[in-house]
DNA sequence: CAACCGTACTATAACTAATAGTACACTTAA
DNA sequence: TTAAGTGTACTATTAGTTATAGTACGGTTG
């Protein structure tokens, strides 16, 4: 699934989050799939059950997974309306880095150029976007 | 100049080394710009001189300015050549953040929208680029 | 009921951030 | 030469965060 660096100065809850994030951006895991228990998690990534649940609570506050007591957690729906409040916080990271680039001699043309590579890579997923919606 | 949080989530030091970059990217400080020393600058933002000593030691160590001792520190000179590794570092986070702007419905119209809308603004501050606007 | 699930606690150790203070070598100007 | 100001390197302490360990409770499922 992925792995974590213990050793890393980054928290390991914080490199939790941004791996889930990113199975969901990347639709390796869909709405409504069922995530590993906090208990497996813990088991599987061999860190604190304390420290899952402290990801899965972020994760969940912030919109990108919900739990049910006593089922287990699942990957949030996709929102339908624009959350204008995830897409501002993007937006001024997004206007930060540009500017960092542009200072280190990046042109719009190559800024426009990572865009586009993303986005091939994103295609070569879609044969997942295919969606089973059970559960 | 500009101001600090010191009761955010975030480190002292931290808030400090952006807030530098940034008045570094935006051309308000230029090359070779004497910077506050470490105690005024501590004076200033009423802030320890010891965290002001780490964010500055943490920005020498990454080619942003450079310290003489005895005299002070000062904006270091545009590297010529391209920075690959900083550019490296860069270009990993803009594809995190494309990918998660994209998933929250951005359109890679509105994320050129956003690219242009900082150049427009840089072009602004370029009026002042003559003056030496310090401290 | 038994075995799961999320969740909420307490407690502890390790680490980091921030503060306070001291010291030293260097530079500059009086 | 002296005094003031500079970066830099320490020690020590306090406060907060991170990660661990353990316990407990209610809900769900077979």
């Amino acid at each position: 699934m992925f792995e974590l660096d213990v050793r890393s100065r980054q928290p390991i809850y914080e490199q939790l989050i941004e791996k889930m994030k990113e199975m969901i951006v990347r639709e390796l895991w869909q709405p409504h799939d069922q995530l590993p228990s906090v208990r497996a998690m813990a088991k599987q990534l061999m860190v604190n059950p304390n420290t899952i649940q402290k990801a899965y609570r972020e994760l969940e506050r912030d919109g990108w997974i919900y739990s049910v007591p006593g089922k287990g957690s699942f990957v949030a729906a996709r929102p339908k309306e624009p959350n204008a409040e995830a897409i501002a916080a993007v937006h001024e990271q997004f206007i930060r880095l540009v500017k960092e680039a542009r200072f280190l001699g990046v042109t719009n043309e190559q800024l426009w150029q990572w865009i586009i590579e993303g986005e091939e890579e994103e295609e070569n997923n879609d044969s997942t976007r295919r969606r089973d919606e059970n559960v």
